[in-house]
RNA sequence: GGGCCUGUAGCUCAGCUAGGUAGAGCGUCCGGCUUUUAACCGGACGGCCAAGGGUUCGAAUCCCUUCAGGCCCGCCA
């Protein structure tokens, strides 16, 4: 079974509504990484549901987190200063708007994208709205028996006069203060000046520590499930304690949970926003399907690291995804790769399989055509497909799109090339200049299809005992300006007999 | 030091939750398609399931030990 459909009868025994909490602290561009983690709770909103539960996917922007440090793709002059405040006060690194928005908008554009549309929490408005009001004051109520929790589980010293609230200081940061006394909803404290400082709990002054602000939102968002990284699985580790502060002392429940494991960018490891090693979902959604990005988290086991290749790798991982979706609709598929397949499309699984056009193939179109529409025309022309429905059109045009961006950033040398517009200038030797000759004739007198375009080449090679090797070469350069290029056959259907013909005669 | 995960064919992995004759894709080799680029079709080769022990009529699967690899482990998330 499914690791998805695993999870859901687990939740289901346990009753059929069910939250599926997910998030992410938006302190940088947000990776492909991070989109595992959603990407994993929305399969499992989807079994539920599928298996007649009502799921609901809740998305968590921890915006009251403060900026840690200046990133590497920040201004350090600008930034300096906001280091400490919370992600949500902070300016925009383009001057529009806030911080927390900059990064977030962008994700939550590409989670549509990949077919994600969660309910979104601002955990800084929550914070303000006084929604971790009653959360706070228990745990505050209960702070000796938080610490002995939060001591003895993750095995740290907590000061003596500990107390379980992040503090914010007068000028906006996230402090550790001296904390002073308490009378709800107000604490004081003492700043690193020695000045006294009030925080109103009740207003989002301040934030509760990670560790207990955690298990709270389990709590007040009423969470039943949630994906997390490897990070917080550790022992001692937050969610070690977590499991304890919610049942011990707010006496809610410990959601079930999976352990995610990271992606990492084939030989270069894993992926984090904080060293600049990372792909962010939108720059992902700009090379690949939005279905084969879904499908590399589907497929695997999510305890499973993921080697993500953004160069020929990419190429393999779609045409392994269209083998599985040609394979589910011949009904050819074990359960597991057939259930990866349909939680990884956007919207609901089409009933027929679609026309699919080799990806590869897709590449060289790309780079001689101009368009979606004309690389359809051209299609139709030879024979490759028959005329396409929306859907396909949709998919066709997307899929260009992608290998559009993939071909300017990611793509190796070797797959790209550029149609010349002019003859260029080469040095043919002699015994060239000649099979250019025989080139010519045989170009202009066959059939413009892809298999006679090909088998001519081997006509030449039996009638003037030339390797046919030599006129492959030949014609790269006359065309693209290079030795190498796309499987001459096809490329060579996909564009004009007239043009191909005029171009040798140029020479 | 503590912990989690992983170890199955040359490579990438499925199979382990529920024990019942070891699987796929890629690569290799052979054959076919009048044959370039990581093309297509058919077939073959290929594994003491990391090692050892235990439970069992029966173990890749469950339990214990060992070894190897990856990663996580102040605060913050």
């Amino acid at each position: 079974m499914h690791w998805a459909d695993v999870v859901a009868d687990k939740l289901l025994e346990s009753g059929t509504e069910h939250v599926i909490s997910s998030g992410i602290t938006p302190s940088g561009p947000i990776h492909l990484g991070s989109m595992r983690e959603i990407l994993t709770a929305d399969a499992i909103v989807r079994a539920v549901n599928d298996k007649g539960g009502n799921a609901k996917l809740i998305y968590v922007a921890d915006n009251a987190d403060p900026l840690r440090k200046v990133y590497p793709f920040l201004d350090e002059k600008k930034f300096k200063e906001y280091v400490g405040r919370p992600l949500a006060e902070i300016p925009a690194p383009d001057g529009n708007g806030s911080y927390d928005q900059y990064f977030l908008k962008p994700f939550f554009k590409s989670l549509e994208n990949v077919g994600v549309i969660p309910e979104v929490v601002d955990n800084y408005q929550f914070y303000k709205d006084g929604k971790y009001n009653d959360c706070t004051k228990t745990i505050i109520d209960n702070r000796e028996k938080a610490r002995n929790i939060l001591e003895k589980i993750s095995g740290r010293q907590l000061p003596k006069n500990w107390f379980p609230w992040t503090f914010k200081d007068e000028n906006g940061k996230l402090c550790n203060g001296k904390f002073l006394r308490y009378e709800w909803p107000n604490v004081y404290f003492e700043n690193e000046e020695g000045k006294e400082i009030v925080n109103n709990l009740e207003k989002g002054e301040g934030k509760l520590p990670w560790r207990l602000d955690w298990p709270s939102k389990w709590k007040i968002l009423g969470v039943t499930f949630e994906a997390f990284g490897k990070d917080h699985a550790t022992k001692g580790g937050s969610f070690d304690t977590g499991k304890r502060i919610v049942k011990d002392i707010l006496e809610s429940k410990v959601p079930h949970h999976i352990v995610y494991e990271w992606i990492n960018l084939k030989g270069k490891g894993a992926m984090h926003s904080s060293t600049g090693l990372a792909i962010s979902a939108d720059e992902m959604l700009q090379m690949a399907p939005p279905e084969v990005i879904r499908w590399l988290i589907m497929q695997p086991q999510p305890n499973r690291h993921v080697d993500f290749d953004p160069g020929l790798g990419l190429l393999n991982s779609v045409d392994r995804y269209d083998r599985i979706e040609n394979e589910y609709y011949d009904n050819n598929l074990e359960e597991n790769s057939s259930r990866a397949f349909e939680l990884s499309q956007i919207k609901e699984i089409p009933n027929k399989k679609a026309q699919t056009i080799p990806y590869r193939h897709l590449v060289t179109l790309s780079q001689s055509k101009e368009s979606a529409d004309e690389i359809e025309k051209t299609l139709m022309r030879t024979g490759d497909i028959s005329e396409l429905n929306k859907t396909e059109k949709d998919k066709l045009e997307s899929r260009v799109k992608c290998i559009e961006g993939w071909i300017s950033n990611h793509a190796p040398e070797s797959v790209k090339f550029e149609i010349q517009e002019k003859p260029p200038s080469i040095n043919f030797s002699k015994e060239d200049l000649k099979r250019i000759e025989e080139l010519k004739e045989q170009m202009g007198n066959i059939n413009w299809s892809p298999e006679k375009i090909h088998d001519s080449f081997y006509e030449l090679q039996e009638k003037y005992n030339t390797p046919a090797k030599e006129y492959f070469r030949i014609m790269y350069l006359t065309i693209l300006g290079k030795e190498r290029g796309p499987r001459l056959g096809f490329f060579l259907a996909t564009i004009e007999q007239k043009f191909v013909v005029e171009r040798l005669n140029s020479y």
